[in-house]
DNA sequence: GCAAGGTC
């Protein structure tokens, strides 16, 4: 029997998908990757019996990146990155996608693409039939694949797109594969450039990255260009007239203000006299105001900032929590619109039985109002509640998410909320004041949707036309203009949103990315006001090249990369016709890099001035700055060198010793009291002396022959928790602490408290072959029962040890394995040579010597 | 250590 493959994009729409077109009978199991399900079933397609199998990807099967060496800050040019090499890999190793595809579509003669139906969606298509090419035959004949394109997760609207079956559109998938081409070089090219370049002169910036985007630059952009408003606006005062009536009530002006004081007083003068405002009308209408349209994610994202004070990024996890356990539907959807078919009274039924909800549903039912019809833009269904739940069965934020969730829905069905405006003119010696008041006449959808509740404002005594009304009081108040608020984080998604800056998806990443990136903090009521850095950043793009931060950059190339979608427009040519624009105005960023700087000048501190004398360098023996702000540096200012530091913890000075080869002061790094710690040479740190020792490596990993330091000097046996490391004796903290800790992974042992002197012997253990140690006490308190105050023996196998190390599960077992390969075995696992001294290198002489030239 | 876009 032929056998049909086919594919969505993500694993929940596999599973819907495939319920629909086998009405229900499909089989499901799980593949092999873990994360994707293969629904089958018997069939027929195009006139023949064949056997069905659905599974999905999960997004993209590919990304982007450079090749080789140009994924290394150091080894090239940042403008290296407009025209080096770019190439695909898998997106997510651990999934194994093409390989699960592969091997799913072995056997099968076709395959139906059923990818969502956007430009990604298109990209993905192209990205399943690479992966299966060797798998189906002749898989770009449009014989053999087909693409289903539907708007909607509907019966009808599903079998409709089965039995029209089209091919995938290249030129589509071409302009997502130029856009991530683009966005790739210019991103990168940039951030690199900027972040080593101002790295390499400030110390108090406090970023560890300073990336530029073509989304979240003009995303930051929003914020500094509202801070710059408030930062020029200048107050203006002005005046009015303040009437109040007898009962109190106060009366709104026609004019409402006046900027010039004299004219505000011939006013004030006109009716600070009279005593009673004569009613000249009243007039009464019904107004309403409209129930939401269906949810979809922009909106939920905007009002969990603003009414719960949950951020998009943090309200999107917890939206997906409650998607995958079922709770409500697919939580990433642009649509605003019920599909047709959709069970709307089914939805409320549900929650008839809630102690929460069920008055409102059964209500709600009773005066059903048909949705308000929005928008169907062909994703997914808007976000609706697919499950009953309960205040326990959530955490606080998860829970009230949900009840927002609920009560959108319920709103979404219940009738307008309807109010009555009452507008009553008064004439007191011609100026006219009002005075509206609304009377609420049904609360409508806000019934459920509480936070939207009607403020109340009636009149106590209603008027009628003619009424003489005796005046309390007349002021003539004096106020000020006051400057905008900073942009709120709903003001900025619907700005994003309205620029089409990122997608529903991608909307909260680009907002956490320039919190995270110390651009922007959230402040009280979730408005985003812009750091010292955000606002350099900005106005130093604005010099130097406006362009670069505008939010209509990212629509102009999206216009671009239409044209290769459309197939009016060669890709190659678009693409290479972009990045030369970007190259160039990349170079005159570069070259004009000092009119930022001058920027970020008056604001930080230069790296010279910055951070506290430490240690001496090498190179003049001059005390180095320690720059203690991320990322952590020792700066020399007499040879203008920055040297970096391990990420975290402290590195302090260790007891003045240098280091053989470069005559550094050594350093020694810790992560707090209990935790990691090693020595290490600054230099060496940034430029390993020997080619078995990476970047970044402590003394701990240094095969020195001779340095009492090195890894052949401390280095005791193979880590015990993890397969790449050795233990190494660790003497930053002696005497009070003695330790093994392993130079790769943070296994660390604990022991010989209190001993005066640890060294690590010439001989290795007979038993297990872990290096020997030699330990000394004070007479006064040596642990020894037999009074001894020096010991020399093994910390796995010496029973007068034992005692002296700390307990470590790891360690027990290890003497329980090396007791077991002695009966069994005879000795141990067999002495390879990572079980006692590591080997030294074997040309270690000629390292040596060519570190020294 | 980098972008933006999918999704887990």
């Amino acid at each position: 029997m032929k056998c049909v493959l086919m594919v969505a994009e993500k694993p929940s729409l596999a599973a819907s998908l495939a319920n629909i077109l086998s009405n229900g009978k499909a089989i499901t199991r799980k593949g092999f990757n873990g994360a994707c399900s293969i629904h089958e079933w018997n069939g027929v397609f195009r006139d023949i019996n064949v056997k069905f199998k659905f599974t999905s990807v999960c997004g993209h099967v590919s990304g982007l990146d450079f090749v080789g060496k140009y994924n290394s800050w150091n080894l090239c040019d940042p403008v290296d990155l407009f025209s080096c090499g770019v190439e695909k890999k898998e997106a997510t190793p651990k999934l194994k996608m093409p390989q699960f595809l592969a091997s799913e579509a072995r056997g099968c003669d076709f395959l139906v693409l059923w990818l969502d139906c956007d430009k990604e969606g298109e990209n993905i298509c192209f990205e399943v039939m690479d992966a299966v090419s060797n798998s189906i035959r002749n898989v770009r004949s449009s014989q053999v694949t087909y693409r289903a394109k539907f708007s909607a997760i509907t019966e009808k609207d599903i079998k409709h797109a089965f039995n029209n079956l089209q091919y995938p559109n290249e030129n589509e998938a071409k302009s997502v594969d130029a856009r991530q081409e683009l966005d790739l070089r210019v991103g990168c090219a940039f951030t690199r450039f900027q972040t080593k370049f101002f790295q390499g002169r400030y110390g108090d910036l406090d970023s560890s990255l300073i990336s530029f985007g073509p989304c979240q630059t003009p995303t930051l952009g929003f914020c500094v260009a509202r801070h710059d408003e408030i930062q020029q606006f200048k107050p203006e005062s002005f005046w009015y007239v303040q009437v109040t009536i007898d009962p109190e009530q106060k009366l709104e002006w026609q004019r409402v203000r006046i900027f010039e004081k004299e004219i505000a007083m011939i006013f004030f003068n006109i009716v600070k006299d009279q005593k009673e405002a004569i009613v000249e009308s009243v007039t009464s209408k019904e107004n309403f105001r409209s129930r939401p349209l269906a949810l979809n994610t922009v909106e939920l994202m905007r009002s969990a900032s603003s009414g719960l004070g949950i951020g998009p990024h943090v309200a999107m996890q917890i939206a997906e929590k409650l998607y995958t356990q079922g709770y409500i539907s697919y939580p990433r959807t642009e649509t605003t619109t019920y599909p047709t078919n959709f069970d709307l009274r089914g939805v409320l039924k549900m929650f008839e039985s809630s102690n929460e909800y069920g008055e409102d549903a059964k209500n709600i039912q009773n005066n059903f109002c048909q949705p308000r019809k929005g928008e169907d833009c062909g994703d997914h269904p808007p976000i609706t509640p697919s499950k009953l739940a309960s205040r326990n069965d959530f955490d606080n934020d998860t829970w009230r998410l949900y009840d927002f969730i609920v009560r959108y829905y319920m709103g979404t069905l219940s009738k307008d909320l309807k109010y009555r405006s009452t507008v009553t003119r008064f004439l007191i010696d011609g100026e006219v004041f009002t005075n509206t008041s609304n009377v609420l006449i049904d609360a409508g959808f806000t019934k459920v949707m509480t936070w939207q509740a009607f403020g109340k404002n009636e009149l106590t005594t209603p008027f009628s036309k003619g009424d003489r009304v005796p005046i309390k009081d007349v002021k003539l108040i004096e106020s000020q203009t006051g400057p905008p608020s900073y942009l709120t984080e709903a003001d900025l998604i619907s700005l994003m949103e309205k620029h089409g800056i990122g997608t529903d998806a991608s909307i909260p990443v680009h907002i956490n990315n320039i919190t995270q990136r110390n651009y922007v903090t959230v402040e009280a009521g979730r408005r985003l006001k812009p750091t010292t850095l955000g606002i350099v950043l900005v106005h130093g793009y604005q010099k130097i090249d406006p362009e670069l931060v505008l939010p209509t950059m990212r629509s102009a190339v999206e216009k671009q990369l239409n044209l290769i979608a459309q197939g009016s427009a060669d890709f190659r040519a678009v693409l290479r016709h972009a990045i030369d624009i970007f190259r160039l105005k990349f170079q005159y960023f570069v070259t004009n890099i000092s009119n930022m700087d001058s920027l970020f000048e008056v604001s930080f501190s230069s790296l010279a001035e910055s951070g506290k004398s430490h240690s001496r360098c090498g190179k003049c023996r001059r005390y180095m700055k320690y720059i203690q702000q991320k990322p952590a540096r020792l700066h020399c200012s007499h040879c203008d060198e920055t040297y970096s530091l391990p990420v975290g913890g402290i590195a302090r000075v260790y007891r003045e010793l240098k280091c053989p080869l470069d005559d550094f002061e050594l350093l020694a790094w810790s992560n707090g009291n209990k935790g990691r710690s090693f020595p290490f040479c600054p230099y060496c740190y940034n430029n390993p002396p020997f080619n078995d020792m990476t970047r970044g490596s402590g003394c701990n990993s240094c095969t020195h022959p001779t340095c009492q330091h090195s890894l052949s000097s401390l280095g005791v046996a193979q880590c015990i928790e993890c397969d790449k490391g050795i233990l190494v004796l660790d003497c930053t903290s002696s005497p009070k602490n003695w330790k093994l800790g392993c130079n790769s992974c943070d296994c660390i042992i604990n022991c010989f408290e209190d001993a005066l002197k640890v060294s690590v012997d010439e001989e290795a253990c007979n038993d297990c072959g872990a290096q020997l140690l030699q330990v000394l006490y004070k007479q006064t308190n040596t642990p020894f029962s037999d009074g001894d105050d020096k010991k020399t023996g093994c910390i796995f196998c010496s029973n007068e040890f034992m005692p002296l190390i700390e307990k470590h599960k790891a360690v027990e077992n290890r003497r329980l394995n090396s007791t077991r390969g002695r009966s069994s075995r005879g000795r141990g696992k067999g002495g390879r040579s990572h079980r006692g001294r590591p080997k030294p290198p074997k040309d270690k002489m000629a390292q040596l010597a060519a570190y020294f030239v």
